[in-house]
DNA sequence: ATTAGCACTCTACAATATCGAGTGCTAATT
DNA sequence: AATTAGCACTCGATATTGTAGAGTGCTAAT
């Protein structure tokens, strides 16, 4: 059973008067839009059938409609006009993002910061994934008598630490040892490939190093794991009170109450499982708290691997074509600077924005 | 000229009166306390003497009255009870800060977390500061074609790094006899003093080096002072809500917005000036849009050097007591965690908490 | 010097009225 | 058969009014 053209027609201009306005879509105001040809009446029965079907609501009886999480699918999926950015937005984020680029965190921040602010909404960045990066050195460092620090380097910038504990008698020199024979054994390899070599290799040779190896990559791995969560970058959380849903306060406390518990948001931005873009509506989102907001994540690349997740969070009423277009120039636009900060030699790099392909969630 | 026994009674009632309910106090309710012995109208005649000396407001005239900063500024230097915390309490912060000992930031986020918790206030915490820590070793390491990344380690457990572009013909070895060499020169030294002796040091010898360790090492200071910014960790913005002076959205909204420009946060953390207690209230702050806010700090250390600052913001009307009490608790608590972690042969510290000396600001 | 008494002020809150945008239904029109 | 005009009705938003309560300053009595 398939909508016809007509109603099609009028939800969308619901959905985008929605969206401008804030306020539920009256039959009266619809029919005064110049492209309407029809009368209010016509138009309250047509409405009556989409609110029947799931894709209208109603706040109380003598109020407009409001589009649903299903409306919204349907705007997403075939309704909504896909947009671009202008030639200055582009420029302002290109700029804004091009003065960042001697640390990775901070095109992460910057990241987050630029997205925010050109969708006016809150953004989430997932800093890159140990998982799908190589260690270029492991360098443990003491720093007093019994504590060391083991600094693990990885090919896409990122640098982690974790403080362990050493026997006050193990000199420098000998950690130094440690530390280029484990790298000489696990350099550009991926964490979890490296825990295994040093199992598997150690287990022969080299006796009295393989269980501090073991030891310490394994202290390495469960406190990489368990600060997983902290690996979420906000931008823009005040953001949520430019939205009229939020100006109840109690609202917005519970919205930034989420915010604080970075598990969850670590948990939305994963699940976008390598998707180019995906967008999830309302009740789409696995998490209850979610079921008033929308989620719009898309992945960058570092060499050219999807190797994190960032995206834009809000109530469900948002400009979903002007984020989606933000995401997309975003995205283009870290991988080149990634590309060009980490790979400058390849220059020949594909065109990976504006594409066709977006894999929309569900 | 100064205030009268009776006064001070009074006034000091007045403030406790109000820090617990937030309403305005009147002399009816005011003089119903057992403690006060004296008529409504007494007490009305005291306080219109107190509003013209500049110790009480009214926000109308059929309101109570509420304390003034002046008011405030009296009561935490001389009115208030010290209180301390309860076994519970103490127990529930050290619990909570031995579980994170693994990681210096994880210390320094547990810290913000169950500071904002007990004090149902924002936190700030300002990581260990650079200047006074000490270097413990630089690793250069490539990443890709002509990029390194510079690793700093400090006895702190602080690891910075820093993205840097090298001619790509340069040898992974090289840099390493370059870090090594670096390492050798700046080990145990401040970063300030590392780069004078970079400087003086590689004038004669090793010119092939010299202007290669300059150039990095200023990048690496200018890249770390860029940054100093980002070094606020936040805990509990959502608390503000808790607080019925911010039910309005409005000003909810300014207070995030200023959470989020971290420079200013960071002048608020480092205005403390290395005393060990510090207390602003309302316009005492050097930043207007503090005005209706106050801020307490106290200090931290690493091996017994005060190496960073916390404390928390919120409206002038707060808890002092308690807080100074929670702060005080916090303090020692970190410096043994520290102490322990870091330097765990010294075990004679000296008992650092709820000591007399607090240097409160102004 | 202290207090009782009193007229006055101002906010918060509840009750009430009004307006306007929107609806569903029915009957007339195309 | 589809569309539209007309109409009675609903409901939230807003303004108006009245009332209760907590507080004040002033004056006169203690």
């Amino acid at each position: 059973m398939s909508i016809s053209k007509r109603k099609l027609m009028i939800l969308k201009a619901i959905i985008d008067d929605y969206i401008m306005t804030g306020t539920p879509v009256g039959s009266r105001t619809l029919a005064k839009r110049e492209d309407m040809h029809i009368s209010p009446a016509t138009i309250r029965n047509e409405m009556a059938d989409l609110e029947e079907e799931g894709y209208l609501e109603q706040p109380h009886t003598s109020a407009g409609r409001t589009p649903s999480d299903k409306a919204y699918r349907l705007y997403v999926d075939t309704l909504m006009n896909v947009s671009t950015l202008n030639a200055e937005e582009i420029e302002f984020l290109q700029h804004y993002l091009n003065t960042k680029v001697n640390q990775v965190n901070n095109v992460i921040e910057a990241t987050a910061q630029v997205l925010s602010e050109m969708t006016n909404l809150t953004s989430l960045v997932l800093v890159p994934q140990l998982e799908k990066t190589e260690i270029k050195r492991i360098q443990i460092v003491k720093i007093s008598l019994n504590k060391a620090l083991v600094v693990l380097i990885f090919n896409t910038g990122t640098v982690k630490d974790v403080l362990i504990t050493v026997p006050s008698e193990m000199e420098d020199s000998h950690l130094e040892n440690i530390s280029n024979w484990l790298t000489e054994l696990v350099v550009n390899k991926r964490l979890e490939e490296a825990m295994k070599q040093v199992k598997y290799f150690a287990k022969g040779d080299l006796k009295e190093h393989k269980v501090f190896a073991e030891q310490l990559l394994g202290a390495v791995l469960k406190n990489l794991h368990a600060q997983a969560g902290k690996d979420v970058v906000l931008g823009g959380a005040k953001n949520i009170f430019n939205h009229p849903e939020y100006q109840n306060v109690d609202k917005a406390k519970r919205f930034l109450a989420l915010l604080e518990t970075k598990d969850t948001l670590y948990k939305i931005l994963a699940a976008n499982n390598d998707m180019e873009f995906t967008i999830r509506i309302g009740r789409e989102n696995a998490i209850p708290e979610l079921k008033n907001m929308s989620v719009i994540t898309a992945t960058y690349r570092i060499s050219n691997e999807k190797i994190g997740t960032f995206g834009v969070i809000g109530p469900t009423r948002m400009d979903y074509a002007r984020i989606l277009s933000v995401l997309h120039c975003m995205s283009s636009s870290m991988n080149e600077i990634f590309m060009h900060s980490l790979e400058p030699e390849d220059n020949n790099y594909e065109n990976n924005g504006y594409g066709s392909n977006n894999g929309k969630g569900k």
